[in-house]
Order: C-alpha cells, then structure tokens, then sequence
RNA sequence: CGCGGGGUGGAGCAGUCGGUAGCUCGUCGGGCUCAUAACCCGAAGGUCAUAGGUUCAAGUCCUAUCCCCGCAA
C-alpha cells in the first residue's frame, strides 16, 4: 500500500508513526514565522518526516493544480489526513484509488469542524472519541468507517485529552486500515451534528457572572487561553465560598473567586508580562486589593 | 533583524537622585498552646543571570551574550 500522509501538528505524530513505513510522501504546511522574533518553524510533521527519510511537501495550496498533480506522481493508493489544516480539493480526493481517509479527533457527528477537543470539554461533555472517515468534500462529513470512545474526566484539561485521543487516534487508524476491505462506511446523520469551530481570541475571555462550572470547563478546555482581564488563567477548582461574581477572596495563600453561581479557587494564574504561577506563589507577590480583573 | 516586560537568599517580589541589599512565605532552632496551617523570639541562607566597561564607589549607568515571559502573527 502506498500512502501520502498529510498532518502539521505534534497531534499527527503518533499516526504518522503508526503507517510509516507505508508512506510514500509526506504533506505538510509550509515553514511559517512563529513565536517571539518571527522565526521560521518547520511544523513537527515535517521534522518528524526528515528524520525517518521521508519525502516532504509543503505546499501553500493544496488546491493548486501543479501540486495535485505532483501529489498523483507518487501514485498513492490511499491518502491518509490528520489535523492537515487545508481543505483537500475533490480533484485531489480522487487521486488515491482508496480515497482519502481522515481521523477526526471527536465521535462525529458531533464536534465537526477546527477545534473538536477543545470544544468538547469546554462544552462539559463526559465523553467524546475518535472517528476514521472516508473524506469527501465537506467538512468532517465523510462517511464514517471507526469510531472509538474516550471517556473525559470531571477534572480533565486539554493537553491530558489530546495525548489521549493522538493516541487512541494512531490506534484506530490502524485498525482502520487493517479492516479497509471490509468495513461498511456509514453516512452521518446530519441532523446530529454540531461544529467545532476554531477558537476566536475573545472564546477565552471570562465572564464571571456564568456559573462555576462552565468557566471551569472553559479553563480546562482552554489551558492557558482562558483569561480574565489581563491575567490568564491555568487552573481552577470548584469552590465553596460565598462570593458576588468576579469577586475575590484571599484565605490561607489561596485564592477564590465569585462566579453568576458558586465559586472557583484559582490554582494557577498567570500576571501580564510575566509567568504562569500557583495561586501561593503569586498572592506572596501580589500587592493590589480587590481590583484583580477590573484594572484594565 | 515585528513590538514590549523581566532575570535580586529555597519561592514570589521591593530596591527611590549610583554609596556593598529588604519584604512576604518557606527552612532550621526555641517559646506559647490541649493543639495548630495560628501567635511570639531567634538563626541560617544572596559572587544581585553571565562577561566586559564608566566611576572613589554599581543590583542601581553603558555595551555584549544567555535564559524566561507578554503582545502581535
């Protein structure tokens, strides 16, 4: 089986290394300046592919005809796209005469779309999944071949859910591909689904008059993107102290906060211009009052 | 060369116009207490990121390097 693997972010990694040594070539986006200076990155995809001898394509359109048409010069039987980042055209799904299979991080056909985990806990689901699916032009609407669940605990955060779906999802690929001849694809119901869009800057902002839990599930699901005013914040627990929403209470090194229904303790939070702490460490330092979010 | 903030005893911070460092917490010892994360007394612990430079004198000014962080992408 010759297969072109397409994927950009560390999520693609244990996928790609799970068809390796089936694949022909490797896609991925295009070295792009990131970070503090603007320097160029290669995404993981790619270092992971130089380092096995892979043949790497960075193209900054799929979509343009002289790619797909070098694409179809590796003569791939199958196509295999995780967390790729561009849309494959119908011109580029027809090359591979197995098609174009993608592993979707969510159990479709719920959480279509850019950002599935991250939406699903802040969402409060309880479980959520991975799904393989025959790609066709829509997007997350393929029919679909496996699936498998992930159970999403109370106290779970992104980076904890999303190693355990790159894994699961490595999994099923294989499984997916072993079974290829004999799994029956099944047509999602679209009247089910729900999308997963990608995450705006103004998704993580805080608005304390909404209840404990669902900022809880905006922390988690956010890790670090979740803010309120210019602090971010990491961690939060579930608390319960008797606050006005956004207002805080400082007892024994820690830190609680009022919300529109019950309260959070703040475990780690990170001040502008500096680094992320534990709620101990930054109360030592901290010299303002009640003002936390409100100045500025 | 995208813009900006910062590196000070174990931790988080302060340090004004340059004169060899201070706060909170922690640690260790002692005391109080039925007891304590509470309180009292005392102690240890810092070549102030690194390398040069200016100066009678630099954490504090200048230059270079390393590292961390925020914004913007």
């Amino acid at each position: 089986m010759r297969i072109i693997f397409m994927g950009t972010p560390d999520f693609a990694l244990p996928a790609l290394d799970a068809v390796k040594s089936d694949v022909v070539a490797v896609v991925t986006q295009p070295d792009r300046p990131k970070g503090r200076g603007h320097k160029l990155q290669p995404p993981p995809v790619k270092v992971f592919a130089l380092e096995n001898d892979l043949p790497v394509l960075q193209p900054v359109k799929v979509r343009a005809p002289e790619v797909i048409a070098q694409i179809a010069d590796f003569k791939p039987d199958l196509i295999v796209v995780v967390a790729f980042g561009q849309i494959l055209p119908q011109a580029l799904l027809d090359v591979p005469r197995h098609g174009c299979i993608n592993v979707h991080a969510s159990l479709l056909p719920r959480y279509r779309g850019a950002a599935p985990i991250e939406w699903s806990i802040i969402r409060g689901e309880t479980v959520t999944g991975v799904t393989t699916m025959l790609m066709n032009a829509g997007l997350d609407t393929g029919d679909m071949l496996l699936k498998r669940e992930v159970p999403i605990g109370d106290e779970m955060i992104l980076p904890e859910l999303r190693e355990q779906l790159m894994t699961a999802g490595a999994e099923l690929l294989t499984e997916t591909l072993d079974k290829l001849d004999t799994i029956q694809p099944v047509k999602q119901d679209d009247s089910l689904s729900t999308y997963a869009p990608l995450l705006k800057k103004n998704t993580g902002l805080i608005d304390w008059l909404r209840p404990a839990r669902e900022i809880h599930n905006l922390v988690r699901g956010l890790y670090g993107s979740a803010r309120a005013g210019n602090f971010k914040i990491w961690r939060t627990r579930l608390a319960d102290v008797d606050l006005a929403p956004a207002q805080i209470k400082i007892v024994n090194q820690k830190l609680f906060v009022g919300t529109g229904d019950g309260s959070l303790e703040v475990l780690e939070i990170q001040a502008p211009n500096s680094r992320r702490l534990n709620a101990g460490d930054f109360l030592r330092g901290y010299k303002g009052g009640d003002d936390l979010w409100t100045n500025a």
